[in-house]
DNA sequence: TGTAATCCCACGAAATCCCATTGTATCCCG
DNA sequence: CGGGATACAATGGGATTTCGTGGGATTACA
């Protein structure tokens, strides 16, 4: 699981009314850096309200990483169903959506309602994958530290002068 | 065991008067990258109370691991059997159906019993195969992620609403 | 000859493409 | 070093295509 290219940055884009965002470029370029598909892939993220994005051939790599689990423990039932499980919510719980010629993709309704986004998505660089939040949410949420509200506020504000 | 086309994402399709249904163009997409059949096999799944999915390309694809099963244990008298039953499930428990030039299918009789599908066909990609359920019998199974079931109840209401 | 499967066309909604505009960062040359 | 030109990113809006769906017509089969 040594990917080199890895997700770094953040950006404040804005939602059309359409439902179509721009994937920042330099986002983009790491996931053609990866690999030659120009598609994302939509989760919820597990613990914060925000959605986890990534690219096609990470969701790969976490599919592999499940099966060998699974081809270990044959026997066991109940390692079965577990992992049916997650099977399920890597799988039918997220959302493939390519990209167009100039970046953007159109917000499945869906993720668009799990993640609580609204007419701003701050994208955010976690190294294997990358965050998409509703800027509010996120200055909202405790557990967020203070230095990266920051970062938040300041893109917040950089859009409210333009 | 490496595909690298994966099914994922989730759809909720009608099943009309005449029993056809449309697969979802972005799992029919999977299908034709995987092989250049236009066609699904269909069987019931093993735990769940809907049915299993998948293209031709996959289906020898699971014999040949079949196969090799049987052979690492040859000796052994019950692998005997045991191997003669899932090759009966995997081959004689199935349906092979061709999709149209518009994509659907028609829903085999027998098959759309055994997945007790109504009018209404929710369709879950997980990977390497693909699920079709009645999607009251997901919402009613205590084994499914309670997520998922978010994703189900967001799909009937996307479609109550129109 | 009747029943069922297949084909064909049609429609509305939604997704996708294409082109235009703006702002910003970068480059180049005086 | 400065200032204009250039390239690219993000965004808006209109035009076009695709997708899911219904219904009628035609064909296959028993």
């Amino acid at each position: 699981m040594a990917l080199e290219h890895l997700f770094q940055g953040s950006a404040l884009n804005a939602v059309d009314a359409k439902g179509r965002v721009s994937i920042p470029a330099f986002l983009r370029s790491v996931i053609e850096r990866r690999g030659d598909a120009r598609t994302i892939v939509l989760a919820k993220h597990e613990a914060f309200p925000c959605l986890s994005a990534y690219d096609p051939a990470y969701a790969a790599l976490k599919h592999s990483k499940l099966e060998r689990l699974l081809e270990k423990e044959e026997t066991n039932p109940e390692a079965q169903l577990e992992y049916q499980q997650r099977n399920l919510m890597a799988f039918a719980a997220t959302e493939e959506v390519p990209y167009d010629s100039s970046g953007r993709i159109l917000f499945p309704p869906m993720m668009r309602r799990k993640g609580q986004i609204g007419d701003l998505a701050l994208f955010l660089g976690t190294g294997e994958t990358f965050q998409i939040w509703n800027p509010d949410l996120l200055l909202e949420d405790s557990r967020i530290p203070e230095d990266l509200k920051d970062i938040a506020r300041f893109r917040l504000e950089e859009r409210g002068q333009s």
